[in-house]
DNA sequence: GTCTATACGCGGATAGAC
DNA sequence: GTCTATCCGCGTATAGAC
């Protein structure tokens, strides 16, 4: 607390009064790696080497707990989705409009969020968990976070297919929110029915793999 | 349990022993509606009308409870998955290989599951849920269901598309299980997103969308 | 202000009475 | 086979140490 312990801080300390921020990053790890359900307070507080009531104290809740560590973590991917959006822009020698758009809403998802020791993916686990769940608070959380940046990559979707209806175009975005978060799960589903030669944690094949299969899919005549 | 009983069968009486089916049913409604972790065995045993231990000395566990209510569901979609498959031919007049074989894929999943009070749109939450955990025991219970006459229809997909590298097509495969999965979770994010325009439980709509979006993403050109 | 020890009520699970 | 009583671990709340 004091500016003397920052001075005197040892190499190997136990980081003290950074309780709230090894809280965050043990949660992050369990919370994704095995959901909200899948762990308890005792093992969180145990791992972050804190007492019991240390998360109740600072943030309130589990649940609260879990609001903070999303809204800390969603910020960096809606800022770097939002950056890459404004940088879209019809030219030549550059990809098409429609292939820019995505590839700057995917992105982020599946390479950011690499900070406090939890790497981007685990983070995309616990995100693409609550994103199916009907539990209200996890429907606010989600929306709080994403709603604003993802309108913002839907209207310029609209925009990249002026010849497709409205209405259609939201039907193929929901669809790629399918995509996304079905392979930020990581499922193992697929390596089960393959045999394990499609994997989709390898982030940068899953955006290479992807990118075109969607864009053929928003380019498809509209439905009759 | 002996004939007799079955013989006078009162009309409106508590169907005694047939407790196991009253626990399933009452199971499925819960599970589904807010999850394995969102409903107490106390609620389910209330619900059936039944002790709470009935549960545990029917079925053994919770968990076991799940496994016995998704073997008995998942039963029907993937024997009607298997006969549409059957019938998918080449032939003029009819719709193209590869749309006759997601169609097969596509369309028990969304509809099928209407028994014991149950619908079919209820249990594809479940099972989305299921399918975006990392639990083992779901994993399980997922590939012990669907692996088979999945990795049925991914070879009728594969043949459908001679040109495509069979990698490529197991991408867009694992690409199409997120569509599915995350319209049958109807997560209300869409809705929250455009206002309501576009509502994925309307599970004709859902297909009619899905199937030629889906057709246009596996034609698209194989990935350098 | 921070943190600890401790207690309460509820969850799933189980042993044993009937 | 069925039910009651009980157990242990969970999230939570709080009193008080520092």
């Amino acid at each position: 607390m004091t500016e003397s312990q920052a001075k005197l801080a040892p190499t190997l300390a136990e980081s003290p009064a950074r309780t709230v921020e090894r809280i965050l990053s043990a949660a992050a790890r369990l919370f994704a790696e095995r959901g909200m359900a899948g762990v308890g307070l005792r093992e969180i507080t145990a791992e972050a080497g804190v007492n019991l009531a240390a998360v109740n104290y600072h943030f309130g809740s589990k649940e609260k707990l879990l609001e903070a560590l999303f809204a800390r973590r969603a910020l960096p991917i809606t800022q770097e989705r939002m950056r890459l959006l404004g940088r879209c822009a019809e030219a030549p020698g550059r990809q098409p409009m429609l292939e820019q758009v995505l590839e700057g809403f995917l992105r982020p998802a599946f390479s950011l969020g690499r900070e406090a020791g939890v790497d981007g993916a685990t983070f995309g686990k616990l995100r693409a968990r609550l994103s199916v769940e009907s539990v209200e608070l996890y429907r606010r959380i989600l929306s709080q976070a994403f709603d604003a940046s993802t309108a913002a990559f839907l209207e310029a979707v609209v925009a990249a297919l002026p010849d497709l209806p409205r209405a259609e175009v939201e039907w193929r975005f929901h669809f790629m929110l399918g995509t996304m978060l079905y392979t930020m799960a990581d499922s193992g589903r697929i390596q089960s029915i393959t045999g394990g030669t499609c994997q989709p944690s390898d982030a940068e094949m899953a955006l290479a793999k992807l990118v075109p299969f969607l864009c053929a899919g928003f380019r498809a005549p509209p439905t009759a």
